[in-house]
DNA sequence: AAATCATTTAAGCAATTGCTTAAATATAAT
DNA sequence: ATTATATTTAAGCAATTGCTTAAATGATTT
């Protein structure tokens, strides 16, 4: 398997006399190393950032579980609406589903509690600023 | 001032039998009360979940500033692309911004450090899982 | 003063998001 | 079997996002 180190390769496009080469290169590597990590955790971020999706989630952690209407009904949305919000905090594993008869409920996944830790925090905690 | 309390007077619409009322406003009340912190918060985190805002965000933790040609450098983007992420992290109090000449210096503000530390610590570590 | 450099701003556009309504599925009750 | 209930899926659409290119701004050098 070969990498192309492009970080270490590629000419310098910044033209600033001052510029410093060197920490260039040096955040291009910082950058070129994390890529992965800045993957998974923006597109977790992306999911938690909508207003629906994180108030699912805060809800969900003090009540165990709770099923599709309950939640259209807190949320005073559309089934639908919800449900489809369900399914992406499904597939990323943030919820579970359980079925139980035609009512399906929705738990929190032990997965992201401690990405989700510190967001708990301060919707319990209602700080001046966060 | 009045406040009219709808999750406590709104009719529920959950059909189910054995569907808890008193869960419903309950949820309902403690939404209500996290109804700003949640708005708050989500706006934070839609500027964090892009890739590139948080890569921004990441180089000027370890490197003090850099200007914009340095970040179009670094992140192989166009100058005008990065400017226009820079000024939604102004906007929104994630960076400041000093001028320097014809150059102009950005740089990690303090505001939102708690929020961010989670996420630094993860991209430095490089875990196997998030 | 004119040209260069660093950056911002603006207009345009494709892709994504999050809703809506309507139809589909699947279980339970009559 | 038929109807009702709980949920999902799909199609459509307006709003938002993030880029691109081109033009504007403002400081520096010649």
């Amino acid at each position: 398997m070969i990498y192309y180190l492009w970080f270490m390769e590629e000419e310098n496009n910044c033209i600033r006399k001052e510029a410093d080469l060197n920490q260039i290169k040096r955040c291009r590597q910082q950058i070129f190393e994390a890529e992965e990590v800045v993957s998974t955790l923006t597109d977790k971020l992306s999911l938690v950032s909508n207003t629906t999706r994180l108030k699912i989630l805060y809800v969900l952690q003090a009540e165990e579980r709770l099923c599709v209407c309950d939640l259209s009904d807190i949320l005073n949305m559309t089934i639908p609406a919800v449900s489809q919000h369900l399914r992406k905090l499904k597939d990323r594993d943030f919820v579970k589903a359980e079925k139980e008869g035609q009512t399906i409920f929705y738990s929190l996944r032990d997965d992201h509690r401690e990405l989700l830790a510190p967001f708990f925090n301060l919707l319990n905690h209602q700080p001046e600023t966060i």
